[in-house]
DNA sequence: GCCATTAGTCTCTTTTTGAGACCATGTCTA
DNA sequence: TAGACATGGTCTCAAAAAGAGACTAATGGC
């Protein structure tokens, strides 16, 4: 649905673009490109309610491989988010839970979701519509 | 850093995973693993801002192709984030701006990038941790 | 005439992800 | 006592996604 107007963008600065925001080499960037995976979010959300073990995590994300979620665990525990501890048994178990770091940033990041889960309709709808105008 | 205990984690509904939380077909995925690409925050970020054409944009995150670009901005287009608007110059110029909807998101969502922004040394610190103590 | 600009698309290569076998060791079942 | 199953991974190979760069058409400036 690409609305078309008669009046050209007369914006003044088009050559002045990098001076008023950095997109390279932003902290922002460092941090977010990590949580910003498909899974990582989807982890996060599970063990901000209660530790899981490897196995669990993988019965509960159903749709998860298990390289991923090797993958995506070892990228959360690296950057400090969840803490990982291994029990002796035989076979031994490991167990994921989040740190205060973790729980620190789940705190925002539960807002996104709570978003996500109010708006999903809105969502949808604007989906609907934008492939709606693609046939016609 | 894998912190190693003598206790096995006796945690009893090891078999009751499915009962608690479902995270296949959740409405939450459906909306977060759009905007969870490696670049939609980043776009979402400056257009928030205010309105930009595609080569703005293209110049103001230098590091992502085109084909990303494009990509991205229909995907964030299709669910009602931002709006596309023609202008019939020649050659033609196209803006992009946020929708209400997307300002709506951009709310938590903001929150989250000044998280990143206030503890990025505390990741790093992490980060550093645990490439660390793989060494040792 | 020649080059740059607009917003993309098309193709090719490289990276990332997914699917599934395999590992050692121990318990449970038949 | 043999076989299956559970543990938390790793390894390999195929599929999907992303990046790099050429190419488009019409126009303006030199």
């Amino acid at each position: 649905m690409a609305s078309v107007a008669k009046r050209p963008p007369t914006r003044d600065g088009q050559l002045r673009d990098t001076g008023d925001w950095d997109a390279g080499n932003c902290p922002v960037r460092d941090v977010i490109d990590r949580i910003s995976g498909k899974w990582s979010t989807l982890l996060m959300e599970a063990l901000a309610k209660r530790p899981y073990r490897f196995g669990e995590l993988r019965r509960l994300v159903p749709d998860i491989s298990q390289r991923m979620l090797t993958q995506t665990l070892r990228d959360l525990q690296r950057d400090g988010y969840i803490d990982r501890q291994v029990f002796p048994t035989k076979p031994p178990s490991v167990e994921y839970s989040m740190t205060p770091l973790g729980r620190s940033l789940f705190e925002p990041l539960s807002k996104v979701l709570q978003w996500a889960s109010d708006n999903h309709g809105s969502v949808k709808a604007a989906r609907a519509r934008y492939d709606e105008g693609d046939l016609a």
